[in-house]
DNA sequence: TACCCCAAGTTGTACTCTGCAACCAGCGAG
DNA sequence: CTCGCTGGTTGCAGAGTACAACTTGGGGTA
């Protein structure tokens, strides 16, 4: 199907479905979010994640990547901490930063959780042809790869 | 590209993609749609939605759909009416119900809302073919569609 | 070196959103 | 009429968040 034989309207139309669809989601999956693992946050298990791609980041860092104020990284990496799940190490270079790497523990956790969560995922596309899956994380993505906009062009990634 | 040509790996990468970028996404739209509209929450805005689409409908039937406690629901349309944005009428039918109707100011307030919010997406999606924009979109209405799992099995839609 | 400004992080405070539990009020069946 | 169920509200508590003020350390520049 060619741009030129599809009607604006069809675009339009589609802009505000893929709108809808992706509000849609995000409300469900803070809502749904903290009932799979309690003691896990959907923000706690992402800084988790985060911090497991990238061992030896900064609290300044996590704050940027996820538009968060820095005290609420603070607060969730104090208790992270408390939990056991990461550990703050001083960074030799700059006195003021902390280094954050995750714990054993922490990386048994994440891994339990993501595995869960990968498995919820997992059933609920478990109708879907492959080629249709690739096609839907290949949009997902350039989706999220933009930036610059009031709509979450944040740094992440 | 047919699904026996494509080994699980293939699928198994795109299930594990899709979800990355799903909660990436929720991640940014929690922490965006507070700034974007200061004054109609991402929930407010759909809860707002809703009745427009469903005028008329009830307190619990809202509560259903968003996976939401009544009492949140309950203090989300308080908050609603006392802006002047929503009415609650009494159904006749049965005096225990609460009919939600939108008020002119809040159809208002929400078409302005679309509006800004469409405008985002719609720059987000500038550089996408429309053929894969429809394609998108179809994907994620195929997504949340789905129903029955821990993440977002819900009533909604 | 001394001073100044900036950056990293912490803490105090306040507000919103949320769920749970307890409760009230109306409906309908026996 | 009474009992149980449903729709809704309210009290309470906890999580998540932002903003502002503050502390500490780094890196220039005079």
């Amino acid at each position: 199907m060619a741009a030129a034989e599809m009607p604006d309207d069809t675009a339009d139309t589609a802009v505000e479905t893929v709108q809808r669809e992706m509000t849609a989601f995000a409300r469900r999956a803070r809502a749904s979010a903290g009932r799979m693992h309690p003691e896990l946050s959907l923000v706690s298990y992402t800084l988790l994640g985060h911090l497991e791609e990238t061992d030896g980041c900064r609290a300044t860092d996590l704050a940027a990547h996820y538009a968060l104020d820095k005290s609420t990284v603070s607060r969730q990496v104090s208790a992270l901490e408390r939990a056991g799940l990461v550990e703050r190490r001083p960074d030799p270079d700059d006195q003021r930063v902390q280094v954050l790497h995750l714990t054993e523990a922490g990386r048994r956790i994440l891994a339990q959780v993501t595995e869960s969560r990968r498995a919820a995922f997992r059933e609920r596309l478990a109708g879907w042809p492959p080629e249709d899956l690739v096609r839907f994380a290949a949009y997902l993505e350039r989706y999220n790869a933009w930036r610059g906009g009031p709509l979450g062009g944040d740094e992440d990634r």
